[in-house]
DNA sequence: TTTATTTACGTAAACGTTTACGGATAATCG
DNA sequence: CGATTATCCGTAAACGTTTACGTAAATAAA
C-alpha cells in the first residue's frame, strides 16, 4: 500500500527528511516555523511513524511486556489493569503472556523477549520450579520487575505484599473466633510467595500454642477437579473446623464441599482465603478475604519499570511491599 | 551492548548474511550441511534475531492488538485468555488495550495502531458512540475482527452471541416463573448488542401480552455508586417482581439493593444477568446467569484473524454467532 | 563435447527511521 | 570590520533483517 512516510512528507515539504523527523520529534534545530510547516503536512496525510524503523534505530520499543500465570483471574486482570493504565498514560504498549503455570513456557516467553523486542518484563512468576539460568539472563538484558509470584533467590526488583503477615493475621483471627483445627491449603509453595503464606499460618500457630501437624496442610494439584476432590477429601476425613487457604481456587471448591458434605460455613468450618473476588461480599455465607491491592501492585511495578528506563539503574535488589486487607465476613464469624 | 546479530555469524562461519538468513529461514538455497552449521552456531552464541529489522523489513509484525473496554472484567479477561492461547500456539504476540468505554480513547488506540504495529486488531467495541470513520480507516489498512461488543453498521467480520435469543429466553423463563413486572437493566445501548438484548427483553413481553412500560427498563450509568443507587432507586420505586440484566454490573448492585431494601430473592424479586461469574453458584442466592461462551468467543475471534492473514481476503461482512448459555439457578426459581 | 539446468552461495539494495557531521547564513561580539 | 557564535538545515550512514539479482561450479541433457 501507498503508506505515506518520511521521505514523502519531505518530498512534499521540500525539506530533507532530516529535517522532516527532527520537527516531527521537536528538535531545537528546527525553526517554529518549519515545524508548524511539517506538522500540518504531516496531520493532512495521516502520516504515522513508522514503529519498527523507528524501534530498530533508537534501540527500543516503547513497548513492555507483562507475563503472567493466567489473565483470567481476579487478581491477575486487576493487576494488568493497573499496568496498562500506567502504560498508556506514558504512551507505552503492553504486551500479555500467560505461562499457564508452566515453566518451560515461562521459559520460552523469556527467550522470544530477549531479542530486545520489549523495552522491560514485569512478570509473575509461575508456581513450577523457575528456570534461574534464563530469569538471569533475560535480567542482565534488559530490566525485569516481579510481582507478587515472587522469588527470593532471583535478584531484581520486586513488588509484593505482606504475605507473612497477612497468613498470621487470618489464623489468629480463625483462633480468636474459636477455631482448633485450622488447616491450610496451600499453592506457590515453590515460590517466596508461597513460603511466606505457610510461614505465617505456622507461626501463627505455634505461638499459639498448637501442635504442629503436617496432615492439617495439603498442596494444591492442578485441575479443578482435582483440587475439588482433594479438598473435599481433606475436610472429610481432616474434619478441620477452621482453613486458611493460600489462592482464590482453593477456597471455592471448600464451598462445594461443605454443601456436599453437609457442613455449614461458618459453623462447622471457617474459611478464610486470600482472594480478590470482586463480590465476595455476596457469597453464601459471605467470604473473609486477605484482599491484595492487585491493582496498586500493578501501578507500583509498572511505575519501578519506568523509573528504571529513565535511571539505567537495573542491576539491584529491592523489595517493596504492600499491605494487602483482611476483610472480616460471615465465612469466619464465631456463632453467637 | 554486543548483541549478537546475522553479520556476526556469517563472519564467524565464513558465510554472507544473506546465506546465515536463508539457512535460519530454511530456505531450500542452502544445502542441508550449512543450515546445520548456522543453526548450530546460532544455538551457541545464542542468537536472537532482531524482530524490528524483520518487522521492517518484512512489512509484518506476527503481532496482533486486542482492544477492549475493560481487562479485569469475567468476560472480557476470558476472551484473552482464548485469543492469547491461539496466539501463542502460532507464535504471535499479543497486545492489549483498555479503552474503559471510552470511544475517545479508543480512537486514539486505533490511530497509534494504524502505523502498522500489529499485523490485525480484534477489537470489542465501547459502549460510547463510536467513531466510524476512524474505524473504517483502520480497517481498510489491516483487517479487523470484532467480537461480542459489535455494530452492525461497522462492516467486517463479527464474533457475537446469539443476544436477541438470549435475552428473549430469560425473560420467558421469567414469565413461567410467575413474574407480572419485569425491569430491564440496560447497558451497551449505542452497539447492536445491547440493542438485541433490549429488543429480546420487549419482544418476549409482547408476546406474552404484557404491555410496553418504559419505566421498567433504565440505563446504566457510569460509576460503580452511580448504578448502585439508580438500581437501588429503580426497585424501591418500580416494585418490579423480574428484573434481566444486560450485564453484570448492574446486576449485582440488585444483590446489594435488595439487601439494603430488606427484599429477598428471588420470593420478591427475581433476578437473571448476563454474566461470565465463575461463580455465580455460591451467590446468595445463586445467580440465574446467561453465560457466554467467553474464552470460545476469543478463540473463534482470533481464528478468523489468523484465516484472514493466509487468505488475505478482508473486506467482507460476516457474522457467526455463538450461542450463550442459560443457566437456571435459585435467583429465578418460583416459591414452592 | 556443448549447452542447459540445478545447486549453493554472495553482493547489494531495500525497509523507514534517527543522528553524527558538516555547512551556509545570519546575528553577535571585540 | 573580522571573528565568533547561534540558528537552521542537508548529506549520508546506520540500525539488522530480507530478498532480487547475479554467478560460479556441478550436474544433466543434447
Amino acid at each position: 500500500m501507498g503508506e505515506i512516510n518520511i521521505k514523502m512528507l519531505a518530498l512534499e515539504l521540500n525539506l530533507s527528511a532530516a529535517t522532516v523527523s527532527r520537527a516531527l520529534r521537536d528538535s531545537y534545530e528546527i525553526s517554529s516555523e518549519t515545524k508548524a510547516r511539517v506538522i500540518e503536512m504531516a496531520k493532512k496525510l495521516n502520516y504515522e511513524p513508522n514503529p519498527f524503523a523507528s524501534s530498530l534505530r533508537q534501540q527500543k520499543s516503547k513497548t513492555i511486556a507483562v507475563i503472567v500465570p493466567a489473565i483470567a483471574n481476579n487478581f491477575f486482570s486487576l493487576a494488568i489493569n493497573g499496568i496498562e493504565e500506567v502504560a498508556r498514560a506514558r504512551d507505552y504498549h503492553v504486551l500479555i503472556y500467560q505461562t499457564h503455570e508452566n515453566s518451560e513456557i515461562e521459559r520460552s516467553f523469556l527467550m522470544r523477549l530477549s531479542s530486545g523486542r520489549v523495552d522491560g518484563i514485569l512478570i509473575s512468576l509461575a508456581s513450577e520450579e523457575v528456570d534461574k539460568r534464563q530469569l538471569k539472563e533475560v535480567s542482565e538484558k534488559l530490566p525485569v520487575v516481579f510481582f507478587d509470584r515472587v522469588h527470593d533467590d532471583i535478584e531484581g526488583v520486586k513488588i509484593t505484599t505482606d504475605d507473612y503477615t497477612s497468613a498470621y493475621n487470618a489464623v489468629q483471627h480463625l483462633i480468636e473466633n474459636g477455631c482448633k483445627k485450622i488447616g491450610y491449603l496451600m499453592a506457590l509453595n515453590s515460590l517466596s510467595t508461597g513460603e511466606k503464606r505457610l510461614q505465617g499460618y505456622l507461626d501463627a500457630l505455634k505461638n499459639n500454642g498448637f501442635p504442629y501437624q503436617p496432615d492439617l496442610i495439603i498442596t494444591n494439584s492442578g485441575t479443578v477437579e482435582q483440587n475439588y476432590s482433594l479438598v473435599r477429601n481433606f475436610i472429610a476425613e481432616q474434619k478441620p473446623d477452621g482453613i486458611l487457604s493460600s489462592i482464590e481456587d482453593l477456597a471455592m471448591p471448600c464451598y462445594y464441599a461443605c454443601k456436599d458434605l453437609k457442613l455449614t460455613i461458618p459453623d462447622d468450618l471457617k474459611l478464610i482465603s486470600f482472594s480478590n473476588l470482586a463480590h465476595a461480599e455476596l457469597l453464601n455465607p459471605s467470604l473473609t478475604t486477605i484482599n491484595q491491592p492487585a491493582f496498586e501492585i500493578g501501578v507500583e511495578a509498572a511505575g519501578i519499570l519506568f523509573k528504571i528506563f529513565n535511571n539505567r539503574r537495573y542491576a539491584f535488589n529491592e523489595t517493596i511491599t504492600l499491605k494487602s486487607n483482611l476483610i472480616k465476613r460471615e465465612s469466619s464469624m464465631r456463632a453467637e
